[in-house]
DNA sequence: AGGTCAACCTGAGCGC
DNA sequence: TGCGCTCAGGTTGACC
């Protein structure tokens, strides 16, 4: 599912009842997701208040007043839903009813917290992760020491972009999944802001002169500001925590197109190749 | 060093 | 109804 857009609408989503509140029960339903559970995983987060709730990259990170983070990966799938009754309903804005123990078989991970609230974690394909690190040694630990900017802060410029693509050979698509170029980005939202500027995804990354680059940072930023304001793109897996669907897969101007109009109205139709094994939609006329 | 590709895992959709 | 194939929002480790 979840690129930097999904990511923080389940983060906002889970923050009303965990940033600030206590774990009051943790449980694993089953050893492993991408890599086993850390060890002694649900004593670590009992008892445990969250200080605070942000985003990195694609992981969500949950502070303790442990002094470890608990960093949180949505792999392809992976959801999480809130069940919350009386005030901490209100805070999120719906009741869902308590299903009693009615969890699905893909519901991997149970928090419960004082707001009183009960988060669940679910993952069909479990590609996705949960990891306690130390808070104070986070940023150089192996997930997010070559974790590259966040696009959406104001140090992500035209020039900052033009630093870390240069010489690079491999085509501006790849290079904009590539994590350590820009953090957060995915399929979806990469063929989206290389639609919106107006550049080939074949282009080498390299090859990019400034005024495209002028182009380019702006494209993504409005991309995904836009895409967090809807909640995010619901195709398959996402959902917000509250249960409502995401709502930009209807702003899409190319992902998921292929073989209808361009939207610029240029007459040719979206295409879809395929670079480093993944789709690439694209108008092959308006984008050079 | 930099770049590409298969593998990880389950489920949905499609053609037959 | 069912089988087999393809594809899916990500990351990583093995390989040129």
């Amino acid at each position: 599912m979840p690129e930097l857009p999904e990511v923080e609408t389940v983060r906002l989503g889970i923050a009303p009842v965990l940033e600030g509140h206590i774990i009051t029960q943790a449980q694993t339903r089953r050893g492993d997701l991408r890599r086993p559970f850390p060890k002694d995983f649900a004593a670590r987060l009992k008892g445990h208040k969250v200080k605070r709730l942000r985003r990195r990259a694609k992981y969500i990170l949950a502070d303790l007043d442990s002094g470890e983070t608990l960093v949180i990966h949505l792999g392809m799938s992976g959801r999480m839903t809130v069940q919350a009754e009386g005030k901490a309903a209100s805070k999120i804005g719906t009741y869902v009813h308590d299903q009693g123990e009615g969890l699905s078989k893909h519901d991997h991970v149970v928090l419960e917290t004082d707001a009183p609230a009960r988060i669940l974690f679910n993952d069909h394909r479990r590609f996705g992760l949960m990891e306690l690190i130390p808070t104070e040694t986070l940023e150089k630990d192996k997930l997010f020491r070559d974790i590259g900017i966040e696009p959406l802060s104001p140090r992500f410029s035209a020039k900052h972009l033009a630093m870390s693509l240069a010489g690079k050979k491999t085509p501006i698509k790849s290079a904009l999944l590539d994590q350590r170029v820009v953090a957060g980005l995915g399929n979806i939202y990469v063929s989206e802001a290389l639609f919106r500027s107006h550049i080939s995804p074949k282009r080498l990354a390299g090859s990019l002169k400034t005024n495209e680059m002028k182009r380019l940072v702006p494209a993504i930023k409005k991309v995904l500001r836009d895409a967090i304001k809807a909640g995010g793109s619901s195709l398959r897996d996402h959902a917000r925590p509250d249960g409502a669907l995401g709502e930009f897969q209807h702003h899409f101007l190319v992902y998921d197109r292929e073989g209808k109009p361009c939207k610029l109205g240029c007459k040719d139709k979206v295409r879809r190749i395929v670079q480093a094994g993944r789709s690439t939609f694209y108008c092959p006329k308006c984008q050079k």
